[in-house]
DNA sequence: GTGGCGTTGTGTGCGTTGTGCTCATGAGCC
DNA sequence: GGCTCATGAGCACAACGCACACAACGCCAC
């Protein structure tokens, strides 16, 4: 699993923000900072001799902007920026950006995104062939951090989630809905509420046990993250 | 919510391919099709005339790969490709390939690919402050497609179907209904339900194994897609 | 050759069991 | 004190396995 790290240049205009993101970088199992830009220009420069994986863009630099040099970077780029406008959010998303994170957040937002580009760095770094499902895979391992666990979701307490996602953390394998509520408490339809939120997001995965009869139990694996 | 159509660029060596794709492309509801290029200059060139919103974008032409004009193209971009190496693949994704079809596909993985970018353009065409769940959603509307949801028929389950679509992908010949159902654990008579829905279907080819004394028993082939 | 018979696998009604939805209730928050 | 909102109970139905009727072959006697 260990591989060599994902290499990152980070690019922010003020050097204590971009010393700040570089630290997050450094915390995350995987990744190395190789480089840090302060301008456009430096990025650009920096992006080339360095030939990084992943780049950390501001959208607001001194000399242009972010998504001006998007395209010229040569590599993966994650934006981070203030710019709230969906259209300059559309506009780097549709340039290539595999994801958006919007200034100000906590750290945990930045290294979850980060863990998820890991992972999508890494099924796709096998070499070997790929059909549409591992591609698909692929996709969904990289969109797996943007539906945080602890969600606002309407008629989801984030405490519930988070006693439900620890259950399953904790369970060695699979484990049904009637498992979850009787270990945390809660009733077996509110276990399943949350439970099929986690499935349909692919935080967890979903199989089913047969062999009894009547309609088979869902059994819930948890996919890290 | 209709706005105005997402304007599309096709991009095939092929002719006849190009025609093809632009056709699903103009059947799929909110789409044009504002031009067809068959080589990577006439894609650049058409691109910057026409300025279309999202280009799709094989990666085999005759003068160059499509992963290396990707990023010179200004817009939004989905692959069409037969390259099935995981490393082209990355690095067209990262380049900043929204998605990535493999060659040959039916009809309904373009379309439903081309609803998802639908989607997730005009969530972010509303034009309005967007915060990070605004961000999320959009970039999860992307990815809406990716899953092939398997089938909706009345007493079937999705979960149920996946299973035994993947056995029959990965058997490297016929198999029969018991096969399945060890193979997957379900009894012989749901395996039989899920398969023979899949040959009416056209999805497996249904053939029969004679020989033995007793009622001939049915063998079913995976025909991809 | 042909019709009856045994054999083997297929298809379907039925009971069973778990899921998901709706609605009313109790816990927080102004 | 009214409001929202997550939870639990109850219920409709979804999706299995089981068992049996039936279908479609090979075999053999005539």
């Amino acid at each position: 699993m260990t591989t060599e790290p994902i290499r990152v240049l980070v690019v922010d205009d003020d050097f204590r923000v971009a010393r700040l993101h570089a630290s997050y970088v450094e915390a995350t199992d995987g990744f190395a900072v190789v480089g840090t830009a302060h301008t456009a220009a430096d990025a650009l420069r920096m992006a080339a001799d360095l030939g990084p994986d992943l780049v950390l863009l501001d959208e607001y630099l001194p000399d242009t902007n972010g998504s001006e040099i998007l395209r010229s970077l040569g590599s993966a780029v994650l934006m981070v920026s203030a710019a709230e406008d969906s259209q300059v959010v559309r506009q780097a998303l549709a340039a290539g950006a595999v994801n958006y994170v919007l200034k100000p957040f906590p750290p945990s937002v930045l290294i979850e995104r980060l863990v998820a580009f890991a992972r999508f760095w890494n099924l796709l770094g096998a070499g070997a062939h790929l059909d549409q499902t591992g591609v698909d895979r692929a996709l969904q391992a990289l969109r797996m951090a943007d539906s945080p666990v602890a969600t606002a979701r309407k008629g989801r307490s984030p405490v519930t989630s988070e006693a439900i996602v620890e259950v399953l953390r904790a369970a060695p394998d699979a484990v049904t809905a009637v498992d979850v509520a009787e270990a945390t408490g809660v009733s077996r339809a509110t276990a399943q509420r949350y439970l099929s939120d986690l499935a349909r997001d692919g935080h967890v995965r979903l199989t089913l046990r047969y062999g009894t009869t009547g309609r088979p139990e869902h059994c819930f694996e948890w996919l890290g993250g």
